[in-house]
DNA sequence: ATCCAGGTACCCA
DNA sequence: TGGGTACATGGA
């Protein structure tokens, strides 16, 4: 293992939230380390305070990774100032919450192929059965890279397969989407490394053109696959987090009984600033702690 | 058993 | 645009 020392804007980092929060699907803790697969190559890490160590990745990679290049401090104090903008008040306790716990979180620069196809895994269901529906992708489609772990597939495999076959690995429904998707990535292989010199605008609108992609599954895409931090994934919890902590949002849309997806996703924007994907993502790690109603708090 | 989950596609007024 | 529903599956 070698180890990296972690220094100036590399911290703070927390490995084991970083991994566990929902956004990648493909990391395992086994006795205290975390394995997983990046570029077909099995990774092995672990952290203890500032120095994580590691194996199967080269140093510039796991910086990259991990956006450890990237200063939270500095973006933490830029949504700080935007919700002061915001709300006049000069801190937001309910957000502090989420800060304290997730403190260390990075955004992964995951790949922008893998994440598409794990988000339209996600659709409907939670995050145990979407790891194990790719979990099994990975056993039946990817290339095994030796002691029971696989490379991510490639779209030529599931575009090669018949849509019937990916229903074996738990997709349900989803699997037309999943074999559609890789028929269209397979036929114009540019497209995805392409996206990433467009705005967030025109990347949406593309990805939305896939089958099986919608607002949400798009902006997962946008900000875990190409970093794209104003992207704001609505799933279910944060709809509830944020109409429960910012009701003033349904004064703005006072109309509908529900705010639309746009409506929660640009309040956020608003609220947040230009890293809103990132405060998001704070909040959808630490939602089984947050004091809502159904956390018992 | 029943409800719910990192939703989307499709249809209708 | 806004509102309804079907869709497969497994975890809690």
């Amino acid at each position: 293992m070698k180890t990296l020392k972690l220094s100036g804007d590399q911290l703070p980092f927390c490995l084991d939230l970083t991994l566990a929060c929902g956004q990648v699907f493909r990391w395992k803790k086994v006795d205290g380390s975390w394995i997983g697969v990046i570029h077909d190559q099995i990774v092995i890490l672990n952290q203890e305070n500032d120095k994580v160590y590691y194996d199967g990745i080269l140093e510039s990679e796991l910086i990259r990774y991990f956006s450890l290049d990237i200063s939270l401090k500095q973006m933490m104090e830029n949504i700080r100032e935007s919700i002061s903008k915001y709300s006049g008040k000069d801190s937001d306790n309910f957000f502090e919450i989420a800060a304290m716990l997730g403190e260390g979180l990075r955004i992964i620069r995951q790949d922008p192929w893998e994440a598409l196809m794990c988000f339209i895994c996600s659709q409907n269901s939670n995050i145990p059965s979407i790891t194990k529906r790719i979990t099994l992708l990975c056993e039946q489609y990817g290339t095994p890279l030796g002691n029971r772990m696989y490379g991510f597939p490639k779209p030529s495999a599931l575009a090669s397969t018949h849509p019937d076959e990916l229903r074996s690995c738990s997709t349900g429904y989803r699997a037309s989407y999943l074999f559609e998707t890789a028929a269209r990535v397979l036929e114009k292989p540019e497209t995805l490394k392409r996206i990433f010199q467009l705005s967030v605008k025109e990347a949406r609108l593309e990805l939305l053109s896939y089958p099986g992609v919608g607002p949400k599954v798009a902006d997962c895409v946008l900000l875990f696959g190409y970093q794209f931090y104003e992207a704001v994934p609505v799933d279910v919890w944060i709809r509830t987090i944020i109409t429960s902590a910012y009701p003033d949002i349904q004064i703005k849309t006072p109309r509908k009984k529900e705010c639309s997806y746009d409506d929660i996703a640009n309040f956020c924007r608003q609220y947040f600033g230009p890293n809103a994907g990132y405060a998001q993502q704070l909040l959808f790690a630490a939602r089984q702690e947050l004091p809502l109603q159904q956390n018992k708090n």
